[in-house]
RNA sequence: GCCGCCUUAGCUCAGUGGUAGAGCACUUCCAUGGUAAGGAAGGGGUCUCGGGUUCAAGUCCCGAAGGCGGCUCCA
């Protein structure tokens, strides 16, 4: 069996086949739609008609494909003309593999695979591919049916939903078995499981679905990291800024959101019969402060900052834990500024973003989200131009690797957005910095140069931590929830052994009151509790390490006569002498 | 929104047609205990909600809400 990457996805694209193969055998009535290889395994997406086909199922599947193995099949490609494929479709009644076909204008021949029983020369299966694959069905590895989805037809909602099966599928049992536990170890880390443990947030279903409701731990943490990302820019000359969550619609109007984004949520109000919205986005608003008093080049840039709400009402199927959610804490920055400046404004929020995501130990993907064909967009192809080729060379400016992302612009122009991965490997977008010569066009705003002359200014939109609950999530993850002790919401737990500490313990309060943490966030001062139930020690230090406190004092009638506290921390015990502890805290936190 | 699955005590879960259970948490009592659960007793459930089938429904069927895995979308 070779090892290679490449010899893996030859056999995750040969089960897949095998997998196709099962299923006719099982479901003559199935019509077969693509079946690649991925990361991990295979899939086959597949028509099931009438039938219906749940997870109980994927057993029987996996047996009868264990059975096509066993029996030492062989693929063997084929190659065929035009016409005769055509002419297969249409006799099999494969009517997916006939739009595939169609679309093979360009090909005088295509390529089919058998999968055929060696012995008896008998075709289990033929498939229209391109391979490769292992010739012989003996050279798969380990392999399982993990789960069942659905999805659309050449991803168009507007087409079939086809059954998707996933398989894992791996060299060795080893390797799948050592991929079972990865998995099953990232659900630990998953945030929705730690941030019920950990009192960080909640939901209610009264309250309703993607709007997740913060407890004072998660405020604090909240804060800490919004703090931390607004310092960067409040350092840069941003000023914070504060607007309502509601507009008349005509904002929306102008904008382009009410015509294009049916996530925006309007009401009316009783009152004048006017329609409102819930603010979607936090740009426009932010360009008529702008608006409110004539400009001069003078003051540009114009540089404004603010975390804030938006409302979006998306899809419910869409939603999920903190990742996804319908009221969404922006951490958002726009400024109006001059063509010549644009650079060195990008400039200071990308060192920025670099520094932020290196401080916290995350390591993100760059990508270039430009646009497509697509409509959708507003302003003209000009600015576009434009627009995707500064950002393009802001990002070898910097030195960054970077893919391009065609189509996931925003309405208004090109973007640069961080990625970052989840628990489940899921891609997130995180930061992102905008370049827009749109949306001022469209506001009228307007500064007056030195010559005299009305000009139109160039809006930056950038978020560094994207969403704060998005980036929460990210942030719980990677960091299992031992968060660093600047932003741990709750820093310094204290346990007492018994009630003969008379006073001591008011003593050690006395020092953790007087601390204060000045990185990353400054006047930080130390946030505590106490334990003074009379669980044993064991119990409070379990309870103490399940809520992962960075730091647990233990203070009892020998640390008392010592003058000391027996301090616990992830990396373990020592003894602090308590004039020391103040000095041992502040060390903690530059670590 | 679409496909599939799930929803039983505050939490994690058992209970596959005959009238509801465990562990943890909580309350009270005992224990004053030194580095990941000291002991005992007690309270707590319209089995998510609404219909239906049945002599009988947590259990079967239909619908809704919420959640999970995908798809699609994401200013």
């Amino acid at each position: 069996m070779g090892s290679s990457g490449n010899e893996v996805e030859k056999m995750r694209h040969t089960l897949s086949h095998v997998l196709a193969a099962a299923v006719q055998e099982l479901y003559p009535t199935a019509k077969f739609g693509i079946g690649p290889a991925i990361e991990n395994g295979f899939y086959y997406d597949i028509d099931f008609g009438k039938v219906k086909v749940s997870e109980g199922d994927l057993a029987k599947i996996e047996k009868k494909m264990r059975g096509v193995i066993m029996r030492g099949c062989e693929m063997k490609r084929r190659v065929v003309s035009r016409g005769e494929a055509v002419e297969w479709a249409e006799e099999q009644d494969q009517k997916y593999k006939k739009e595939l076909i169609h679309e093979l204008q360009n090909d005088e021949e295509v390529s089919f695979y058998d999968l055929y029983d060696a012995r008896t020369g008998e075709v289990l299966f033929t498939d229209l591919c391109k391979g490769p694959h292992v010739k012989n069905l003996e050279e798969i590895g380990a392999f399982q049916l993990s789960r069942l989805a659905g999805a659309y037809w050449r991803g168009d909602e507007k087409r079939e939903m086809l059954t998707r099966i996933y398989g894992l599928a791996f060299a060795t049992e080893e390797e799948l078995e050592a991929y079972l536990v990865r998995q099953e170890e990232a659900k630990q880390r998953d945030h929705r499981k730690l941030g019920k443990e950990l009192e960080l947030y909640c939901f209610s279903d009264l309250v309703g679905a993607g709007l997740p409701m913060f407890t004072p731990r998660g405020t604090i943490l909240r804060n800490m990291l919004a703090d931390f990302a607004n310092g960067y820019r409040e350092r840069c000359g941003y000023r914070k800024v504060c607007i309502p969550h509601i507009a008349n619609v005509e904002l929306y109007k102008t904008s382009g959101h009410y015509q294009k984004f049916p996530e925006l949520l309007k009401f009316i109000s009783q009152e004048s019969g006017d329609e409102l919205a819930l603010k979607p986005v936090n740009c426009p608003h932010h360009s008529q402060i702008f608006a409110s008093v004539p400009r001069s080049y003078k003051e540009l840039p114009v540089k404004y900052l603010e975390t804030t709400m938006v409302y979006r009402d998306e899809r419910k199927g869409e939603l999920g834990g903190l990742s996804r959610v319908r009221a969404i804490t922006q951490d958002d920055s726009h400024v109006f500024c001059t063509e010549d400046q644009v650079e060195q404004v990008f400039g200071e929020l990308i060192e920025s973003a670099k520094d932020l995501y290196q401080k916290v130990g995350m390591k993100l993907s760059l990508r270039l989200s430009f646009r497509d064909d697509s409509d959708g967009y507003i302003g003209d192809e000009k600015m576009w131009e434009k627009a995707q080729a500064a950002i393009e060379r802001m990002a070898r400016k910097f030195e960054m690797e970077y893919s391009i992302g065609l189509g996931e612009a925003a309405m208004y122009g090109p973007k640069m957005d961080f990625m970052a991965m989840d628990a489940l490997g899921r891609q997130w977008q995180l930061a992102t910095v905008q370049l827009d010569y749109a949306m001022p066009e469209r506001f009228g705003l307007e500064y007056t140069d030195a010559d005299g002359s009305k000009k139109t200014p160039i809006m930056i939109h950038c978020a560094l931590l994207g969403a704060i609950e998005r980036f929460m999530s990210i942030f719980i993850e990677h960091t299992a929830g031992w968060f660093p002790l600047w932003c741990a919401p709750e820093q310094v737990r204290i346990l007492t052994v018994n009630d003969q500490v008379e006073g001591y313990v008011e003593e050690v309060e006395e020092v953790l009151r007087g601390v204060v943490l000045q990185e990353p966030v400054a006047e930080n001062h130390l946030r505590f509790e106490k334990d003074l139930s009379d669980d044993s020690l064991g119990k409070k230090i379990k309870k103490a390490t399940e809520m992962k406190i960075p730091v647990v004092l233990i203070v009892g009638p020998k640390d008392m006569e010592a003058r000391e506290v027996s301090v616990r921390t992830r990396d373990g015990e020592e003894k602090v002498k308590l004039e020391d502890l103040s000095g041992w805290l502040i060390r903690q936190n530059g670590q």
